[in-house]
DNA sequence: ATAATATACTACTATTACAATAGGAATACA
DNA sequence: TGTATTCCTATTGTAATAGTAGTATATTAT
């Protein structure tokens, strides 16, 4: 149960956008810099979050990324989703098809109860929840 | 964030043991065929649960495994931990020294936080209230 | 004793998902 | 026109997971 680096990397070049929200595109190169990730995978990152809608870009010089949507309301459950993929322990969570048994098994109860905990946390923040903590104890450091 | 085969037989494996406890030792035969589990395989799972102290064998002819403490002193956050490894969301959430910035990073209170309430879960349920569950609604059934 | 049954150990192979690299096309600005 | 940037897609590398195989060792039953 690792995040993958999709999704730290992910995560913490969306943070970046969101510090940056309304001052214009930012650039790959630069963010590739301030979190050590190479620009050639950063550019496979930012493809699922523009394809999901997070975030748009401005192409040609001058160009770059942004945030979507205003920092406030960009949940970390969303981001989450989309880098990580659904948080799935099991199929059968989801799939109420993938087995015959599911009204009746015990363990899928469980799955279902811990992927909802999860959910919840994740749901509970948004970027500009991040940002604000990270400006009231100091430096920003994204570790993720 | 998928639960690996290892964990899903091993538990569907764990509580076929604690179904028959008391009862003397299963055979891998039989729980393989059971489960659906390669009986080769299975045997390294229960090698894992075996030097974890969670399940005893005995060898021989009319061997098999058994569960080393009653259902209702093992903890689902026991197995989980031993089969599909700690929960390490990512590494510094353990481990103190991996960044110089644990103490100021906002991203890691939040992993923090969904690590534990994962375990959480996982400490609230033995294998007696699984098994208990799942006479309650009828055959049992795991298809975790 | 010997045969049958079962775990114990160790090595190997296959498959998959993740991570990263690479090259060039399209677009926009100056 | 040249430079900077995103866009697209193919390829490669790497590590973890999943599964197979063979043989050794212990126990029971005949």
């Amino acid at each position: 149960m690792k995040l993958s680096t999709r999704t730290r990397y992910g995560i913490r070049s969306i943070l970046e956008l969101a510090e940056n929200y309304g001052k214009g595109p930012v650039q790959l190169k630069k963010i590739a810099k301030d979190q050590e990730i190479s620009i050639k995978y950063l550019e496979q990152l930012v493809a699922i979050l523009k394809s999901a809608g997070i975030v748009n870009s401005v192409r040609g010089a001058k160009g770059g990324y942004m945030l979507a949507k205003p920092p406030k309301e960009i949940k970390l459950s969303e981001c989450f989703n989309y880098l990580e993929g659904p948080i799935v322990t099991v199929e059968c969570v989801e799939d109420d098809s993938y087995c015959s048994k599911t009204s009746e098994c015990i363990t899928r109860e469980i799955w279902s109860e811990i992927q909802e905990a999860v959910m919840s946390i994740l749901r509970s923040y948004t970027l500009q929840d991040l940002i604000d903590r990270a400006k009231d104890c100091g430096p920003v450091h994204y570790q993720i």
